[in-house]
DNA sequence: TACACGCGTCTCTTGTAAGAGACAATCGTA
DNA sequence: TACGATTGTCTCTTACAAGAGACGCGTGTA
């Protein structure tokens, strides 16, 4: 008895994993949910968050019957529902910041045409919390929700100033170092980055998530020193100097206005 | 043993319940900053969901750790986080009826200067999906998120229309027919209001919710005769009978863009 | 027609998570 | 300074939820 760690081998090999907290289930099928985009069936979903079927049943029931999931469709597969749509807005009425933000950043798109974003540290990753698409003809890719490596993007060096060389590695991992196309960076190049972002006020990054973007992101503080989120624009790559540097002073601008009260 | 029930009176005389689990509890304490609108520290969230106190440490770490809540300025409150906030808008994104009825309605309260609200039923109760004030110095009422006795509105008359005798009645309590103002609805009479609104394409109630205001509402089909959604406007009272009519065709009119693709 | 497959429901067992309660630390206040 | 109240952590027990697996059903296809 009591060996502290109940996973086994089961004799086709495979890892049968102990029994999981239900709640636990819960956060995987929500987590897994947020990555496909869309509904799903209830095999399916069991396959991906790697639980058993009766238990997934049991779970997207209670989840269905709070509100949290929504039967789509013919009633096999499930999505997020209402209630995380009235929870989320919770969240926003609760965050001036994010409310404003969002407004900043529809601002700023309307404006300058180009694709706008704000992002923020959620779990220690990366993420676009809103996003609003310029008017130029290709589409530059960004879409609210997504998670990326901190070190491909300009405002991950931001979000990341002020903390301690131990904390920043804790943060990224080996794989994020690696480049779309195939490119490492060096951790030591990454933190020197941070540092010089922190001093100048703002940060540029040219081609690294793709090679026909520069990215060109602004630090939003909620207190002096502490970067709650960035502010960035996505512009090509072939953005003359002194456009540049308009918009970076326009950033720059907005990001202040939403520290004051943040 | 089993006596099917765990149910137990201690000596102090309330009932103390048998185990919760923990998914329930964490329904809960999302219900409950839903109502509170606010940060709230953990000792009081477990007094207010009735949970002991060393379980809601367990389960507030665990969501906070998953980011659906956030730890507010000292670190003693909790509120949404994050990802709540990220999982509402998938279901935005994933839901084409709702987004554009969002759309709809800031646009109608823009051109009527009236308020205007997109409002579904949500878990058998009626509730304001999304809301945009309208420009009159008196503020009417309305928040997003903001559940009401479906008997209370105009939308709830539309929302049930199609619904079998039985399944309203499994939908209004007793209490839902009792108004602000004390008046007692009779259950027949708000089911013939329905089968009224469900003819007549609309739905006009005067003094319900308050003394000072009726509430215009049009369905929004999702397929032919299922109501997904209602629009509706919140105007004074004592609205001319040509300007109500006219608000009400323009709230068909999109009610219907609106219906098309839902 | 027979077979393989996926779905939704159910039953039974047991590993473990929910909860009771004790504890030290911190806080306000008298 | 002493107190009652609250806060966060920890331990231990047992009631019960997670999971295995069987079942019946509908469906596609050989």
């Amino acid at each position: 008895m009591q060996d502290g760690n109940a996973f086994a081998v089961s004799a086709g090999g495979k890892i049968s994993g102990s029994r999981e907290k239900g709640l636990n289930r819960v956060l995987e099928i929500l987590e897994f949910l947020h990555t496909t985009q869309r509904a799903i069936g209830i095999g399916d979903l069991a396959k991906g968050v790697n639980a058993p079927r009766s238990t997934t049943y049991t779970l997207v029931r209670s989840l269905v019957d709070a509100g949290l999931l929504e039967l789509e469709g013919d009633g096999n597969r499930v999505y997020f529902g209402k209630k995380l749509y009235l929870y989320g807005m919770d969240y926003v009425r609760g965050n001036d910041l994010l409310r404003r933000g969002r407004q900043e950043v529809d601002n700023l798109s309307r404006e300058t045409g180009e694709t706008s974003e704000l992002c923020m540290l959620q779990s220690g990753r990366y993420t676009i919390v809103h996003a609003s698409p310029g008017t130029r003809p290709f589409r530059i890719s960004s879409a609210t929700g997504l998670q990326i490596p901190l070190p491909w993007t300009a405002s991950g060096r931001l979000l990341l100033a002020g903390l301690e060389r131990a904390e920043i590695e804790a943060m990224v991992s080996d794989d994020d170092l690696v480049l779309p196309d195939g490119r490492k960076l060096k951790l030591d190049d990454f933190i020197a980055d941070i540092a010089k972002a922190r001093v100048t006020g703002y940060c540029v990054t040219s081609g690294l998530v793709d090679a026909y973007t520069k990215c060109l992101a602004v630090p939003v503080f909620s207190a002096p020193g502490k970067v709650e989120a960035t502010m960035c624009l996505v512009v090509p790559i072939d953005t003359s100097e002194e456009r540049t540097a308009s918009l970076i002073g326009l950033l720059r601008d907005r990001a202040a206005r939403l520290s004051i009260a943040g």
